[in-house]
This record gives structure tokens, C-alpha cells and sequence, in this order.
DNA sequence: CCGACTAATGACAGCGCTGTCATATCGAAC
DNA sequence: GTTCGATATGACAGCGCTGTCATTAGTCGG
């Protein structure tokens, strides 16, 4: 019923240790060799058993998805890259949601590493960029691989994947300097994520370079949520001087912040411009659609997984085998700029 | 560092298998045996090791998580609710996103099954309720859980978690009918989810037990998907006599709906009531919120994953073990209105 | 207090694979 | 045609657990 090395092992002609060979890509094995057992796996469909592979060998194959951000839309776009990358290797995945917020991460993550055997860890903002998080992860050791901002890579870009909030920021902004807009209020995600310092810096540093001033009272601290952005908006628009659009850090708050807007029977993008960050499905589901900056997030997963996968694979092997099986893996992503309907030319004065 | 089954047994100084034999809650241990191997067990912190477990016994200890819908929010719920059950009774997960569309379903679930050694299957609509993807799992031997629409259980009630969409739009269409709407527009589904037959029934049986005609013309078909709203509200507004009220068969459509009337400039609720159905996050997210019924999917998919895992566990037990183990989990659940700000008073002629 | 029976416990093999180490085979140099 | 030094292959144990079956301890009636 079941096939097992030993049916592979049979049908080749020789000892379940070459197919061993065969199929975790060893050396020392003649091609003729090689083929006869590849030949007979294909004619088998055989699969080797995890359970099996997991008991026997000193490596795992499993790696384990950590995540702790409330968007689901993210969280499942991540997921299935990492699945996508696990199957294409044999790898099976281990989820795992948290809470980085939670005294415990650190007995958390080492009960999950030593217990469940993993061969290697995925994380996600926030829980990727918190400090007890990293500090444990570089403890335990255990390969792992990071999916952050930029600037929460640190002096640990290797174990990165690194997203430049930044750098979109910077062009989101800039867009809506071209539409004439002079001032330009910015709503602010968390604290705890990276991404909201990076993001902030990017539109700082879009104005500067316009030559134009910072207004800190256009800058409003927030969170990335609906009513976050609801409350930042209603604040903008109805001080002394409110501008003439708003940058929303997300979507969710973007979306919010439209809704502020049509509270106070503001016409978009007519009376004000607001865009968004991250490009996910429901920027498409609001009236207008939003202008944001798109973030690939299935891409960013599957090269995360491979990653760590590839950091996994090489642990026995040679370290020049290690330096080339990494290459070739995009590490740093930068969203770009998606123009909808909820951006558009600067009213006049 | 690890420990295993022998360090238990040795501390409680009993033989292995006898250690197996309580942890696996088998008969014929006395109760001073028991205890002194589970002292043994709580102080050392022991955790049976998965993969042997899998790879030792006929029964596995693996369950997988089948899903083929577009919402990423319902399904991080399920996943979430079947996450804890499984982890309550010390199960692995194994997600496998699919395609209920797709030919192959046969063989992927075959496969799955098979080589993967699962012992339970959770799946939820639309994949629960295709004929093929029913057919097949049937076929397999192998335990399942299907969560689907009331209607979609058909003979096989035993393997099924049965949400009541008729019920719940029932509710949904008579809060609409006391608050003075006579004629209400309804948007369907994909014709591939039974819960779109069940929602219409329940809006058919509402208005005829009010004693109001069913104008085939409100009716419309469409997707579960904004675009789908916008389309068919378009549709119903444009029409010779529209509707004052439009029950959107889940949010998203409602969310369409919502953007069609704000392109129109009909004031929600003034002129026009507009309703979900699932109470997803951005049902609270539009403008203005929407009126829907909440469902429970977190609590849906831990009542199917015990269910499964129970079914699983009785496999070689006793007939009446299994059916006590059965009891006590929910099997039938029915959404409960939300009102919200979406829908208010039928205007005036 | 003894035999007959049942309940409790243990010895041992083996799940499908990998790691270690021994053996066999090959090629090149003499 | 040998010998040596790789390189290629195989035998075997064992990962941590469960299933089977043998063994031992306990219970009861006479």
C-alpha cells in the first residue's frame, strides 16, 4: 500500500542507504547510480515519511510560523508563501500564533525549538522586531529568519528579510507632493512596530528634500487600526489648519480616516487627498479606492522560508555549499506605489 | 536534555509501556501506577515526542485543516479555533489550502490522506460542500468534520457542524420588515456555497410569513464578493422601482453595496437599508456600520476539530466510549443578528 | 490455604528513516 | 597486472514510541 524506501531500495537495485543518498542529495554516489534510484522513486511516486525522517535524523523537517499581527489579510498572504515554500522542499510547517506582548515569549520559543524539534523559525512584525524576541532567537540556537522593517535588521541582516517602509513612504509622499498638496498630515502606527518609524522617516525626508517644512502638529501618533484612523483624521481635519491630505500608515487606518471624512462631509480626493500602505484587499473595498503603496507579501514569505529553509539544509553541509545555496534569494523588498482614486490634485487655495 | 518515555518510566520506576499505557489513558493501570507515572510525567515536564508517536502506532496524531475560501478573515478564524483544540489534546495540524474547483481533488485528498497519515480531516465551505470533495472523503476512511450550511449536510449529520443560514437570515430579513421595509432587494451568493440557497430561504419564508409577495425581480445572483455588491446593488437602484432595503448575502457584498449607493449619493440609512451577513471585521470598518449576523467561527471550528479529534481517538475504543466523548460539543449553530448603523426605518413614500 | 481465573505489567519487535562505520569497487600509477 | 587511495555502497543500530504477546500479581471461591 504504502511505499517506503525499502520498495524504492528494491525496485533500484540496491541498499535503502543509497536511496537515502539519493534523495537527500549526498555525494558519493555514481549518477548511474543516481538515476536508476530517481527512476524508480518517480515509477513509485515515493515520498519519504516525515515522522519517520523527523525520529531518525539529528535535522528536522519542520519549520515553525510565528506571527502576532491582528491583519489577517497579511498573516494569511504569509502563510501561504511560507506553505508554498515548505512543499516545494518537503518541509512541513508548524503554526504558531502568539503574543510578543506576553512575559513568556522566551520559555514559549524554547519549549517550541527544543520540544517540537524545528528546523528553523519564521517571524513577522511585530513579533519579529521586539527586542525579547530577537534576543531569544539568537540564544536558542536555531536557524531563523526575520521578515522586518529595515531598520529593525540591526547588525543581523543575515538572518533578514528586510521590507524598506522608508523608501515607499518617500515615494507615496512625494506623489502627493506632485499633486500640489503642501501640507500633508501623517497618521502613525504603532509604537512597536518598526515600520511606523520607517514609514514616518519616509515622508520626513520626502518633504525635506521638497524643501518643505516638518509640521510636527500634522504628525499624530496611532495605531494601525480602524479607529486609530478614524481619531487621527477627525483631529487633523478639524484643527485651525488642517491639510490638504493625509498619509495614512495602513490601510485599516486609510480606511478610517475616509470615514472621518465622510462624517464631516468631506469630498475625496476633491476636498482632501488620504492614502494608505500595504495594498490589502479591502484598499480596493473602500469608496474611492485607495492610493497606496503595495507590499508583496506572499513573495516576501516564500523567500523568507526559503531562506531559513536553506540555512536548515546546509547545517552539516560545506560552507561553500551554504554561501551558494542562499544566493539567489531576494532579501529586501521595497512596496511600491499603487495610484487609485482617493489621491488626487491639491484644492485650490 | 530531552526527555523521553524511558526517563519517565525510570523515575516512576515502571516499565515503558506502562508509561505509554497512562499517557495514552489505557486500561488496566492501577490507580497507585497511574498516579506515580503521572507525578513522574508532571515533574520532569514531559511531552511524548509526535513523530515517534506517528511513526510507531496505526492511529496518527496529525489532523488537517482543508480550505478554499477567498476570506482570509474566516479562515484565520477556523484555523485560530482549530488551533486550540488541537493543542488541547496534544495534536498536530497540517494546512493545506485548496481548490474545490480543481480536478484533481480526488487524488490531492487521497494523497493527503494517505501518504501524510492524517487522522482527521476539518474542512470548510465551499470545499465541505462539493459533491466531488463529499464523494471522495467518504470514500477514504478516513475520520472528517465537514462544516457547512444547514442544507449541505444531507445524510450525514454525524460528520457534519451545521451552521443555519436560513435561520439567521430569517432574523436578518424580519428586522428589516418591522422596521416598515416592504420590498427588499436581495443579493445571492456564488451558487457553489449552499449557504446561499439557505440565506435566500430564510428572506423567501421571512416575507411570506408576513404575508408579502416575493418579487423574483429583488432577486438578483451574483458572487460573494464586493464587486459583486456593487454590481448587483447598481442593478436594484437603477431598476424602474427599487427596493428601499437590500439584503448583500455577507459583508463584503454589503460593502459593495454600500460603495453603489454612495456613487449614486443615496444617503444609508435614510433613503436606503443595507445588510450584511457574517460580522467580519469590516462590517465594523465601512460607512456606516453594518447591520449583519455575527457567526461565531472561532467557536464553529473548535467544535469540529473536537469532533473530529474525538471521532479519531475512539477509533479503537470501546462503542460506548465513543459516544460519550461525542456529547457535549455544539453541532449546530445559528448567527445572531447585530444591528448596527446600516439599516434604519423604511422612508417614507 | 490452594487452584483457577482475571487484572496488571513488562519484554520485545518494529514503524521508516538516518548516522556510523565497515566493506567493496573503481581508477590511476607503477 | 598489481597496488594504493580514493570513491561508492551496504550492514546495522537506533531515534521514541506503540502493538503484540508473554509473564506476573492479585482476587475469589471452595
Amino acid at each position: 500500500m504504502k511505499v517506503t524506501i525499502n520498495d524504492v531500495a528494491a525496485m533500484a537495485g540496491v541498499s535503502i542507504k543509497t536511496v537515502s543518498r539519493v534523495i537527500n542529495n549526498e555525494p558519493s554516489v555514481r549518477p548511474a547510480t543516481r538515476k536508476k534510484v530517481m527512476d524508480a522513486v518517480a515509477a513509485l511516486n515515493y515520498q519519504p515519511n516525515l515522522a519517520a525522517r523527523n525520529l531518525a535524523g539529528t535535522r528536522s523537517y519542520t519549520i515553525a510560523f510565528i506571527y502576532d499581527n491582528p491583519n489577517a489579510y497579511y498573516v494569511i498572504d504569509m502563510q501561504n508563501g511560507i506553505l508554498e515554500a515548505c512543499k516545494a522542499r518537503g518541509y512541513e510547517l508548524l503554526i504558531h500564533p502568539s503574543n510578543s506582548k506576553s512575559a513568556s515569549v522566551h520559555d514559549e520559543l524554547k519549549n517550541l525549538v527544543e520540544h517540537s524539534k524545528v528546523a528553523g523559525l519564521v517571524l513577522t512584525p511585530p513579533f519579529s522586531e521586539t527586542a525579547a524576541v530577537i534576543e531569544t532567537v539568537k540564544s536558542l540556537n536555531v536557524d531563523y529568519v526575520r521578515i522586518v522593517s529595515a531598520a529593525a535588521a540591526h547588525e543581523d541582516e543575515e538572518n533578514c528579510i528586510q521590507v524598506d517602509d522608508s523608501a515607499a513612504a518617500y515615494d507615496i509622499t512625494q506623489h502627493l507632493l506632485q499633486l500640489g498638496h503642501k501640507r500633508i498630515g501623517f497618521l502613525c502606527g504603532g509604537e512597536e512596530h518598526v515600520s511606523t518609524h520607517g514609514r514616518l522617516d519616509g515622508y520626513r525626508r520626502a518633504l525635506q528634500d521638497a524643501g518643505l517644512p516638518i509640521e510636527d502638529n500634522l504628525i499624530l501618533k496611532g495605531e494601525y487600526s480602524f479607529d486609530s484612523g478614524v481619531e487621527g483624521a477627525k483631529a487633523l481635519l478639524q484643527s485651525d489648519n488642517p491639510p490638504s491630505a493625509i498619509f495614512a500608515s495602513n490601510d485599516e487606518m486609510a480606511a478610517g480616516a475616509l470615514f472621518a471624512a465622510r462624517l464631516m462631509h468631506i469630498e475625496i480626493p476633491q476636498q482632501l487627498s488620504i492614502v494608505g500602505f500595504e495594498d490589502s484587499p479591502f484598499s480596493r473595498q473602500t469608496w474611492p479606492k485607495l492610493t497606496t503603496a503595495h507590499q508583496p507579501n506572499n513573495e516576501i514569505a516564500k523567500c523568507a522560508a526559503a531562506l531559513v529553509l536553506s540555512k536548515a539544509r546546509s547545517k552539516g553541509a560545506t560552507e561553500n555549499g551554504k554561501a551558494s545555496k542562499e544566493a539567489g534569494i531576494q532579501r529586501e523588498f521595497t512596496p511600491s506605489l499603487v495610484v487609485r482614486d482617493s489621491s488626487g490634485p491639491a484644492p485650490k487655495q
